[in-house]
DNA sequence: CTGAAAGCGCTAACAG
DNA sequence: CTGTTAGCGCTTTCAG
């Protein structure tokens, strides 16, 4: 059995009470040399707090649930977003709670424990791809408050900045020089209904871009989703094309990236040089032999920014981080290359 | 404030230990129609029992943490490995607590309050990069059970078989007829003492496969780490050898894999016609335009394992799972090629 | 069949 | 300066 304050406070010879305030910091009432006896037992008998006794006390967890869908490819647990929230949840002397959730139990139950249980001080949700209304309300329903990541939802959300991406790209381009633009998707493709919203901002982001240059800009898009081994071909058919061929390819994910460079070198083309090609994705891309020049998705900006509103209304402040998407940083990798 | 027993008790009319047992499923003593007065009175006042009060009362927080390090590249969060654990958690009903971990705090403390206070029954210890001793007595005088991730100590860890890994690639190579092998490895390179043992165990299992297979079996490493621009060029300088060059090349890593993969592909040879290509991955590995073989690093298996054996020491069981090391899988991607 | 009461480990008034 | 006491919300005997 765990040691407790009342078996440091048998060892030191005080009451309970005197060992709750001496530890907590707050022995400045009593007399050194209790302090020291206390905290002597303490250590001696190896006493840890319980939290739970804590958390009763206070009514509070300190404890946050990132639900998480484990339904989807890309329900995946996003690193640097788990990294941004656990940080800035630790400024606040807070944890995180890893909940996997099959999505339609969310609707039909049974729910796991923690979303029945009062357990955590609110959630961090991640349910962003394709979210049903129902299902908005159903995290309503949990009576806690919750965030929204990725996913565009009144002022209860936190997303990336996908539209402005899709600008930088071309405007990165077009300040290098270029002229002739594409915009490319063998991942998604022209689904007209992706699983995720980001896909057509980060299109549409460049397009607009490119159209308020005057510049003209090919939007090359496969038939919705593809699998890996018809995107190569599929990228070398239109590389081909031979004069009027892009000088700049943008691409809104890795993927596609990986396999316009990988079409490009099997033509001689070589990344960075003869063809600029530029992407989006949590980190520089290596495509090609280099890194090229990419768009960074915020997501430790997001995990911080969604901790930080989440806390603030958990607390009831109303000094949450100011609301609207998260800008993209910019790396420029090995460099863009010049047109022609 | 949150619902409680009493509300809901005063609600129905009855006793706080009678909402309690016949929401606890154990109202087979009561009337049927108090069991239903109960129920409508929580359902109407959206009663969710307090975690904290259960847990109190049985010694137990259902939650087990996550140590995670924060100093390291390497350091991020497996995502299959979370998975897994969190799969099994789901199972008994218990959660995972992500706490990052600044190695250096663990030893010269202030050490975050999870640690300092007990509030998860066991921790899952993912510090698996060059361990000191001091750091794994840091981690036992925590007081909890306590499993370790991907590094070797006693029976109080769960780790791949990555000599196993090394050895099925050379078996499956060597199996499709290959007699001219190579291992390669710019990413950790030559380094004697890498971050990771798995480095040196995969490819001493591979060295000795080929050896006992009497294959002879080149290694090719640069030195020590490499940056990511300098490794295509090194694996150029290397495959242009021609004659001797070997049939079939296997690498530890997926950095190593796609960057032989470029050099091939911009060598004019086709990656799993030409060359075959193999390597060890938590995924089938994209390189040189097609999945190539891959021994698939048994994270989510890991994670489980981790689970099942820390919730049997928690819960002091016997009948944990069986030790030794954990076995990789393996996926032929697009196919193996033939030498020659 | 149902309620009263003790107690899990801790905090915070309030006494002394 | 230090101890007593009354809960926090819940589970679990034990009476009635």
């Amino acid at each position: 059995m765990a040691v407790t304050l009342r078996q440091v406070a048998d060892e030191a010879g005080v009451s309970i009470a005197t060992v709750s305030l001496v530890l907590a910091g707050r022995g400045d009432r009593y007399r050194d040399e209790t302090c020291v006896r206390v905290r002597a037992a303490a250590e001696r008998l190896g006493y840890r707090p319980n939290a739970s006794a804590r958390f009763m006390q206070r009514g509070r967890f300190g404890i946050v649930g990132l639900l998480n869908p484990v339904d989807h490819r890309l329900g995946t647990l996003p690193h640097g977003m788990v990294e941004g929230a656990t940080r800035a949840l630790e400024r606040h002397d807070r944890y995180l709670l890893l909940v996997r959730l099959e999505r339609s139990r969310l609707l039909e139950g049974p729910v796991p424990a923690v979303l029945a249980e009062r357990m955590t001080d609110g959630f961090l949700v991640n349910l962003h791809l394709r979210v049903r209304a129902e299902e908005e309300a159903a995290v309503d329903r949990l009576g806690v408050p919750c965030v929204w990541l990725n996913h565009k939802r009144g002022d209860a959300c936190v997303h990336p900045d996908d539209e402005g991406a899709g600008r930088l790209l071309a405007e990165r381009l077009l300040a290098a020089g270029h002229r002739r633009l594409a915009w490319a998707d063998c991942s998604y493709g022209d689904d007209p209904d992706p699983e995720h919203y980001s896909a057509l901002d980060r299109r549409q982001g460049f397009i607009a871009a490119c159209a308020a240059a005057g510049a003209p800009c090919q939007v090359r898009l496969t038939r919705g989703w593809t699998p890996a081994e018809r995107r190569v071909p599929w990228a070398l058919d239109w590389l081909r094309q031979g004069e009027d061929r892009p000088t700049a390819i943008a691409t809104g994910n890795e993927d596609s990236a990986v396999t316009v460079a990988t079409a490009a070198l099997s033509l001689g083309l070589r990344v960075g040089a003869d063809l600029a090609l530029a992407t989006i994705h949590n980190q520089p891309v290596f495509a090609g032999g280099r890194l090229i020049p990419t768009a960074l998705v915020p997501v430790e900006a997001v995990g911080e920014r969604a901790v930080e509103l989440l806390l603030a209304r958990i607390d009831g402040r109303e000094d949450g981080p100011a609301p609207g998407p998260v800008p993209f940083a910019f790396d420029a990798g090995a460099g863009i290359a010049q047109p022609g």
